[in-house]
DNA sequence: GCCCAGGAGATGT
DNA sequence: ACATCTCATGGG
């Protein structure tokens, strides 16, 4: 009985936002076959209310942790509770490293429908092909390319960040080990990367490395970190400052904070 | 034409 | 530490 309703009240995750609307990786698809990726090397098709088993999976989509407890941890904070009953379903993703890495190295001053378009453009010349699908290009893959060849995908003045960052981690950055270090530590690794700033440190820590603490501040963020907390001053300035307040799972409320006003779901 | 997009690097103070 | 400028590219 306890468990029918605890089960109840659990949303089962919602894989269009948080696979594709969410703007947290850029890679799936939605296809009549479901929503598809290579993961892990090999074609990856899930569909919406199907049970999801695989434990790298679950994994990946975060479904062994508890959302309802974290909004909890937030429920005395008006503008958190309209954003967490605004994204019922949303999970905020455990990506390999290098997934997000890639992706939010792109994402830099970039719109998602052109981030996206980036990382289809660049699978297609450099990634695994599986199921007709593409894959994120690895760091091998990368590394060999032409600054010139990536500019021709419309990479612009992103291509020599992507291939020197490419080549530090084929030299051994130890991005696994990313996810065991100090969230201080693991970001000034980050930010020594070439094209990774602090707010792409963020991202990646939160949504490749398990760092739930990382707080992105992009232009939304900054926005509603102003109008909602009254929170003033730098980009680093605020992450510092909403860190400081939102704590442990800070990275988890920033995605529903950021989602909920960039759909307008919840008014600046 | 201007402004914006999940910003970062280089430079000057 | 902070402010300013430039860096591609596409859409509104």
């Amino acid at each position: 009985m306890m468990n029918m309703e605890t089960q109840r009240q659990i949303p089962a995750v919602d894989l269009r936002l948080t696979l594709i609307d969410a703007a947290q990786c850029f890679h799936w698809v939605e296809t009549e076959r479901g929503f598809g990726a290579v993961f892990e090397g090999s074609a990856v098709w899930l569909r919406a209310g199907e049970d999801v088993t695989d434990a790298r999976l679950r994994r990946y989509l975060d479904l062994d942790r508890d959302y309802s407890a974290i909004a909890g941890e937030y429920a005395d904070i008006p503008f958190a509770r309209e954003a967490f009953a605004a994204c019922p379903g949303l999970r905020v993703l455990d990506q390999p490293p290098w997934e997000a890495l890639f992706s939010f190295i792109l994402s830099a001053n970039n719109n998602v429908l052109r981030i996206r378009s980036l990382v289809y453009a660049l699978s297609r010349a450099y990634g695994p092909e599986a199921d007709g699908l593409y894959g994120i290009p690895g760091p091998e893959a990368l590394a060999g390319a032409t600054e010139e060849a990536l500019r021709a995908l419309g990479v612009g003045y992103r291509a020599p960040y992507l291939i020197e960052t490419a080549r530090a981690v084929c030299d051994g950055f130890p991005l696994d080990e990313l996810r065991d270090m100090p969230y201080e530590e693991a970001h000034a690794r980050l930010t020594a990367l070439k094209g990774v700033g602090d707010k792409v440190a963020d991202c990646v820590l939160l949504f490749g490395c398990g760092h739930a603490e990382a707080f992105p501040v992009d232009t939304w963020v900054a926005k509603l970190l102003h109008a909602w907390f009254g929170m003033h001053g730098s980009r680093r300035h605020l992450a510092r400052m909403a860190r400081e307040r939102f704590g442990t799972h800070g990275g988890i409320l920033q995605q529903f904070l950021f989602h909920a006003v960039r759909t307008g779901a919840v008014k600046l």
